[in-house]
Parts: C-alpha cells; structure tokens; sequence
DNA sequence: TCTATATATTAAGATATCATAATATGTTAT
DNA sequence: ATAACATATTATGATATCTTAATATATAGA
C-alpha cells in the first residue's frame, strides 16, 4: 500500500512528489491521451481502439497497460474481447480543466522546445 | 497563436492532442511537479526555489524555462532577482484534483513500471 | 569599470521512453 | 485438440529527457 499522506503546498523530498509526476506522466503521451479521451466516450475493447487511434496493437496494449498502472483505467474480460473503461470520473473533469487553462493562456504556451 | 478547437470527447489526429499531452508532461518530473508546488505557496526568486528544493541552479532554470513553455509559470525581472509565480489560479485545482484521484484510487496505482 | 551575485543557456553523457517487430498467452469455435 | 482471433509481453533500436558541468548573460554595487 502507497503511503498517501499529502502535503499539499509544502515540497517534499520528492518521494512522495514522484507520484504525482508519474500520475501526470499518463496523461503525457499523445497515444495515451487520445486513449482516455476516447475511453471517457464509453467502453471500449483493445481492437477497437486500434482502430480508432490508428495506431499497431502493440502499441495500445503497452499504453493501456502503463494507464492501468497510473489508476486511470480498468479493464474486464468479455469472452474474447478486454474492454477498457475509466476508473475514475474525476479524470473527465481533469482533462476539462487542461483544456481551460490551456485555452486561456494560449499566447503563452508553446511547450517545451527545450529539454 | 495555437489552433484552440476543442475536441472534447473525440480522439483527433494527434496534432491538438498533443498540446495536451505536453501541457501535462510539465507536470510529470518530480522536479517541476516541486517547484509548481513551492510556487502555489507564493512567488519565488530562482534561488530561494534552489536552495528549498536542493537542487542545482542549473536544473531549476532549466525547470523553469520548461514550465514557462507550458503555461504553468510566469516571471518578473526584481533587481538582481527573478521571481516566478503560478500563471493561472486553476493550476492549484488541478494538483488538488490529481491528488484526489491518486488518493481514492491508490491500491490500483503503481504507476509505469513498464514504459 | 570591475567584481560579485543571480540567472540563463548550452553541451555531453546517462537514462528513460517510444515505436516496431516478434513472440507468448488467452479465448472461442470447430 | 486444433485453428483463428484477441490481447499481452518482450526485445531492440531510435528518440527524447534528464543530470551534470561549463559557459554566457544580466544586474547591482564598489
């Protein structure tokens, strides 16, 4: 079990602040991305997202798997199908709230030319 | 200026979805995920964020110009100073939002340990 | 101007991530 | 059991990111 005492506007010694990094980490990988706004239309199995996203089956499934790990989605069998969903509501209003604060101050994102 | 559309629940191309995905990889190092923290508490000078969080100067400034990319810092020139405070006021709602989440979904998270 | 201090930038090696391809596992139906 | 399909895993090389060290720029004060 995680330890999740939250420190909430204090730095910590980064142990604790790892976590959160790679929370955000999940979201940082277009792939990734395009998965759970996909996922938050609905249900969705693994070949289905293939061909959705355009992208190799291998691919999905890797992206999936490190989504899992990052609590944002879950997965179930239904016969031969592994169906995705979101596991957590929350996350829609996550990406809302992206949009918003990258839309308002678009004139001064460009994004990380550097490093 | 940066094309803004949103495409709420539709995967695109990649192309906006991109910009997302790297507004979020500001969020996804440990160092920056810390200096966005220490700055949530109040403007900085590069130096003061140097010595709370014990890293190099050299890593900080680099942090800071990635943050700054992103969206998530500004600066002002203070005499021989240069302090950096959070850009936008729903930043702190969006690190209060991803703990949540972390919090209520922890024994799921173990996070990437493939990819 | 010269010096000290603060910050930014750049370069280079180490590490992490990603895409691709190949292979393995699992499920269903014959 | 075998074949066909769906998904997961692994390995490899390419690319991106990070850390460290060195250097450059900027400001303030003597």
């Amino acid at each position: 079990m995680v330890d999740l005492e939250l420190h909430v506007s204090l730095p910590d010694t980064g142990v604790q602040t790892g976590i959160y990094a790679k929370f955000f980490h999940g979201l940082s990988n277009p792939t990734r991305l395009r998965i759970v706004e996909t996922l938050l239309d609905g249900e969705r199995s693994v070949s289905q997202l293939v061909q959705t996203l355009g992208a190799t089956q291998s691919q999905v499934s890797n992206q999936l798997a490190c989504l899992k790990w990052c609590g944002y989605v879950t997965s179930r069998q239904d016969g031969k199908y592994v169906l995705y969903r979101i596991s957590d509501p929350r996350v829609r209003t996550l990406l809302q709230l992206a949009r918003e604060i990258v839309a308002d101050n678009a004139e001064h994102i460009q994004c990380c030319t550097r490093m």
